[in-house]
Formats: structure tokens, C-alpha cells, sequence
DNA sequence: GCACTGACTCCCA
DNA sequence: ATGGGAGCCAGTG
């Protein structure tokens, strides 16, 4: 991924991490926070991502919250588009919740590698 | 530098 | 299962 902007850190380390995700894949903000570095700072991740330019294409649809939903408010735009997104990899929204354990990313990893 | 806000998460009623 | 409240850490004004 480019670089050239200059960006904090954390940011660019969230933005790895999200990079990371495979498609088809979702994670929830928790769980990249922890990857990066910041166990606590789910909301870090938030920011990270909304202050994400588009420049580098930043899969940011495959970062829902812990619910296995969208954190934007129902019917929001970035909330559509976010499901179109995610639909159009392969990932099935059940009553507007992605199942986490079949799509969760971090789900696969957690349990063994993370465990401590 | 202080205070508020937030694309969150967890716990309890 | 659902809803509400408190905690958490950074970013932004």
C-alpha cells in the first residue's frame, strides 16, 4: 500500500491491518485494534478509518463492530454501501448481521493464537 | 492544554 | 434476547 501520505503511525498500522483482511473476510474493530497494537482502542480504529482517504483504497467495508454489524445508523449511506460491498464478496448479511464466525477474519486466529 | 465527541466494547438489569 | 450505562483511548475543537 502507498505510503506517500503522511499519516500517524497508528493510523497506517490500522490501515495494514485492514489491508490484511482477505476478501470475503470481515473484522471488527476490537479485534484490529488488538492486531495493531492497541488493545483497548477500538474507537482509534474508527477514526482511523474515517480519516482514511480513499486514495488508498482502504477495504474499510470489512471492518464492522463486535455485533457483527455496521456501525453506522440504519439506512446511512456508507452503511448501504458498506453491505453492497461485503455482498458482493461473498459475505451473506442474516437480518443485517454478518456471522462473525464463518466470516470473521480475526475469529479464525483468535481463539489459538491470541488465547493468552 | 482542557474538554467533548466518537465508524467501540463489555457488563449488568 | 434486549436495552441501558459505564469504561476506554485518541482525535479534534
Amino acid at each position: 500500500m502507498p505510503n506517500r501520505i503522511k499519516l500517524n503511525p497508528r493510523h497506517q498500522k490500522i490501515y495494514s491491518i485492514v489491508c490484511e483482511i482477505p476478501k470475503g473476510c470481515v473484522s471488527t474493530y476490537g479485534d484490529i485494534a488488538r492486531f495493531a497494537g492497541y488493545p483497548r482502542c477500538a474507537r482509534l480504529v474508527g477514526v482511523a478509518l474515517r480519516s482514511a482517504p480513499d486514495d488508498l483504497n482502504i477495504p474499510w467495508h470489512r471492518v464492522i463492530n463486535a455485533q457483527g454489524k455496521i456501525s453506522f445508523s440504519k439506512g446511512s449511506d456508507k452503511a448501504q454501501i458498506q453491505q453492497q460491498r461485503l455482498e458482493e464478496e461473498s459475505v451473506v448479511f442474516m437480518s443485517g448481521v454478518v456471522n462473525l464466525r464463518q466470516y470473521g477474519w480475526a475469529g479464525n486466529i483468535d481463539k489459538d493464537l491470541w488465547q493468552m
